[in-house]
DNA sequence: CAGCGGTTTGTAAACGATTACATTATCAGT
DNA sequence: ACTGATAATGTAATCGTTTACAAACCGCTG
């Protein structure tokens, strides 16, 4: 590997000289910087930026933690956390923790061994003792899933948004209505179950055990929800899920099972990914203004980055109801309804 | 920042003895080991591992290069990845490149200025003379999208997949085939396009050039492409997609039209992703092992790594055909037909 | 008790850059 | 030709580890 050394010794000068040039000081003539930047093209000389990084004590580089690859919901998010990222001359590179606390440990290692500069949680195992440790001496941000911990955060208002699509069901003239979620309780989760039920609540409409079914994110667990509602003596004539692949799970199974999603069963998604815009029939759901939470999250991150000790912040972003055929109460042809989500490439 | 002298000078020990204890040398007496190991909780140090990269001229670090995260294709793809790094301790990390050669260009660099050991890509920017001579001095891999660099690469053979796909539509019957594609020319897309042609032609269909329709990788190609075709004065009876985010957009305008994906219209996606088993009608589909890929993938820049003059290798894994719904001659109801993928949760 | 082998520990060089400070070159003004 | 200011360059310390080599220590043996 080549070295500055190299470099300064066959353009025949200091290593300060070469470090000058590579870093743009304006302190070298034109002639040198001429000579010496031709022979670090003829020795291909890359800078090795381990040591860069060590005296400069700093990496620009930024981590985003996300539980999964496989999941639509991100891409968004992502890139506005890229783009902010960018403004500030910092790279991203996202770890993949699978839900596994040991990856993510491995991961977060990265940041107390100052290979990088910042995190953002999409989702965290660790408990809130651990994060708010961490939390206190390096830059942290948890964005859409925010736990107890003491850091910054930006989500939206899960309660308040399942509240509103609960009620826009009741609205439409629904009184029983089913709840499919997770065994797992996400904040996000717990959020959208107490929404749920300030609504039926506030319209006086009751719980009923059975109507509550849990499992995981998968359709398969919308599918297996739909057959356990449908067999009940009373069915529900609604059903609020708290993602859309769950509701496409649901909405398949009513199609095998020759019933119309809308008039027969209205089925609410969450989080409006392309899938619930795509579907056949559509699927009314509660869209995220993701790239803003990106963005934001990344942008309360790079504050912490500035200065450590800033007081952490929460921000509450703006939630939307997204009506489609799913929610529709006579379904004539298969006419796509309003409600298209923001054009974005399937790729 | 707490570093190896403090730990040092509070256990009354050498800078050396400690970094012995932290690197597990058996050069060590247990008493000495413990209150090291003491220390060290105590003033909660962490290493910092620049330097340790430094001195070891490698950084365990590997990077994936993705044009895009919200494809659902490349999930299982890394996890095949991410399985047989972990095997030989190297971590895993994901960069996306947004198909933009600026910020390819700035992930690559970490590979040559000693941030990361080794790249795999999925889908690079680069022309092949530049990706040949990165390759020759630092260890690379192109998985599923190979161009004619000189690197290791694996993929499925593409070309023999579109043939045994439209060869199957075929013989099922149909003679006039269209075929949606990409005006971007992946290497994957040029043989797609390659095994078309081949299967047309061995079986003295023509092809005709109104047929022949080319967009992005969107459903919104998808889309356009069906009523392109059905404003046909003969619309085909069967459609070859490159892509089942594109196949997906023909059956969804199909089902607006009020025709029957399958019957009136047969669609072949490619790629196996989850919404073509999801949908309604599900799509038959080209299958790649996308695991075993990634695997592989990962299994020939760890060889690289080892030894970066060991022989350029390119392997070619076995695809499979999915057959569903949508080239159901018969549709009577719509049950599901075999064909199911492998279980993946849609997280 | 000198000498020996083995274990434990310490000293200091090295990794490859950045940068404060020192030195040298350049040149205008007298 | 000399001075002093300014620009260009060089020297060497430094970042925080790892590790080769040297030194100290320990218990035994003869």
């Amino acid at each position: 590997m080549t070295t500055i050394k190299d470099v300064a010794q066959r353009a025949g000068v200091s290593v300060a000289t070469v470090s000058r040039v590579m870093n743009g000081s304006n302190k070298v003539s034109e002639t040198t910087r001429q000579r010496v930047l031709e022979v670090i093209e003829e020795l291909s000389y890359r800078p090795n930026l381990l040591v860069r990084n060590l005296r400069k004590a700093e990496t620009r580089k930024l981590l985003i933690m996300l539980p999964s690859i496989s999941n639509q919901f991100y891409s968004q998010i992502v890139r506005g956390m890229e783009d902010r990222a960018l403004l500030d001359r910092f790279n991203i590179m996202v770890c993949i923790t699978n839900s596994n606390p040991e990856t993510e440990q491995s991961y977060i290692s990265l940041l107390t061994t100052r290979l990088a500069d910042g995190i953002v949680f999409l989702s965290n195992e660790m408990d809130d003792e651990a994060i708010s440790q961490i939390a206190a001496a390096y830059p942290i941000v948890q964005c859409c899933e925010c736990t107890g911990a003491k850091t910054s955060k930006v989500s939206i208002d899960n309660r308040q948004a399942a509240y509103d699509a609960v009620s826009h069901l009741i609205s439409l003239g629904h009184r029983r209505i089913a709840m499919v979620s997770t065994e797992k309780k996400h904040p996000s989760t717990v959020d959208r179950e107490a929404g749920f039920r300030q609504a039926m609540e506030e319209h006086s409409l009751a719980v009923d055990d059975r109507l509550l079914q849990y499992g995981t994110y998968s359709f398969q667990t919308g599918m297996r929800a739909c057959e356990a509602l449908l067999a009940l003596d009373s069915p529900p004539s609604a059903v609020f899920t708290i993602a859309d692949s769950i509701a496409v799970g649901m909405v398949k199974q009513l199609l095998i099972r020759g019933l119309r999603p809308g008039p027969d069963m209205a089925v609410y998604g969450f989080d409006d990914t392309s899938i619930a815009s795509l579907y056949t029939p559509s699927i009314t759901t509660v869209a995220q203004p993701r790239y803003d939470l990106g963005y934001t999250a990344m942008d309360l991150l790079l504050r912490k980055i500035k200065e450590i000790d800033s007081p952490n912040q929460t921000l509450l972003l703006p939630h939307k109801l997204v009506i489609r055929e799913s929610t529709c109460g006579d379904q004539t042809d298969s006419t796509v309804l309003g409600g298209r989500s923001e054009q974005e490439e399937l790729v």
